[in-house]
Formats: C-alpha cells, structure tokens, sequence
DNA sequence: TCCATAATTCCGCGATAGTCGAATCGTGTG
DNA sequence: CACACGATTCGACTATCGCGGAATTATGGA
C-alpha cells in the first residue's frame, strides 16, 4: 500500500463517525447493512451518513452495492488489513519493538 | 486505548508532513533526533515542522526533550503498538480474516 | 401512471486545519 | 552582559471539513 492511499484510509477512521460506522460494518460481515439500518443504529442523519460513507468508500475501506431499493454497505477486510500492514511494515522498520508484541495481539484477537 | 484517543493518534498521522516526520523518528530509535535536523531532512519550515511535532506530541506518538539548545524528539513505541493494538481489535471484534493473517505480518515486518 | 420509500446530491453555514512571515523565548558562548 | 542559534509562539490568511435543510434521483408496488 502506497502513502497516499493510507492516509486517506487514515484521514478517514480518524472521525468518531465513521470509525463508528465503519466498526458497525466490520461486525455486520461480508452481507454488510444497508444505510439506512447504519443511520438508526448510529443515530445521525441519512445525507451526514451518506456523505461519511462516500469518504470511507473513496478510501477503499468500504464497499457499496445496491440491493432493491437500498444501498448495502459492507467492510473491505482485505484494505483494513493492508492500512494496518502498512503501519506495521512502516514503522517496524528498524523497530521490532513496536510489532514484535503485535504478533501476539493478532492472534488474541482473532480467538 | 480508548477511542477518542485512537482518533487522535490517527488524525496525527494522517498528514503527510507528520507521517514522514514519525517515520524518521522511528528509524532514528530511541534517542531521537532534533527539530532542526527534522527540518532539515524533510525540508520544512521550522515552525510548520514545530505545529505537526506539536500535534504528534499532543497525540502521545512523540515525546520530547530539551537536550542543551536543541529538543530532541523520539517516537513513542508503546503508545504506537496501542494504536495498531486498537485497529486489531477493534476490527477483529468477530471478524478474523483481517487480523489472522496480521499474526505473520507483525513477524515478519520484524525479522 | 402515481405514490411511497431509500438514499443521494446540492447548497450554505460555521468551525477547524494547514501554512507562512515575523516576533519571541530559552540556552550556551564569547 | 551581549550575541548567536535553535526552536517555539503569535497573528493572519486560505482551504477544507463537518453538518443540516431542502431538493433530487432511483427503485418497487398499487
């Protein structure tokens, strides 16, 4: 992954909003929710949303897909994984200090 | 780590005169290095280059500390592995395909 | 076709981020 | 003390973000 496309993934968790919906989606999995169902949950309204879920497709961390007459959004495991590799592969070099525990969490946290 | 700190920590570096900065300061280890020869090496304005240490710093990835007429700053690493802690598991929460394959990643990043 | 629903787009507003020039503060040296 | 140097702080400006109200597009059903 390039610099410019982790920042823009950077640039968009880093707003309560959309981290928000974006870990809503996470935990919804691959059938993702339309976004609508995200606007209830997260309690904001449907154009902020929608425009907080442009930001997060622009950014490759998201995917959208229409089904009927809604929208269903659903995470890119696969981007989030490559923005987390990047700060791995990017600060780790040269400093085994910072991942080296790191191995350790995602195997926890995949339990 | 909590969430709004998270979101500071990824506002930080999703900059990418502040990103290029924590880099440096990453490879320089422990010690650090001084604003000056920050300045120097990215070829920024030294107080442009002070307001993005100030933001780093507020964010908890920086700390620094005068040394004679000249500050030194040097990357947090714990609070660095926190963040990338946070990304795993907050996103792992029920979704293993993007931090499993993390588990790998971390060790080799490091070797 | 007409209507209801889901979601987006458009537009304007206030607030915030980013940058630069100039001035200031802190430290060591003659 | 006077001075040079490293770094920060201040002030002002522009650009962008974030939000909400209103209008628009798209789909499905009567």
């Amino acid at each position: 992954m390039e610099q410019p496309s982790a920042i823009a993934a950077l640039s968009a968790l880093a707003h309560q909003g959309r981290l928000e919906a974006f870990r809503l989606l996470v935990k919804a999995g691959p059938e993702g929710l339309a976004a609508g169902d995200i606007a209830r949950a997260l309690g904001s309204l449907p154009n902020t949303l929608s425009a907080n879920l442009n930001i997060l497709s622009a950014s490759g961390l998201v995917t959208s897909q229409r089904h009927g007459r809604s929208i269903r959004y659903a995470a890119d495991y696969a981007h989030m994984r490559a923005v987390i590799a990047f700060l791995m592969e990017d600060c780790c070099a040269g400093a085994a200090e910072i991942c080296g525990p790191l191995a350790e969490t995602a195997r926890r946290a995949c339990a």
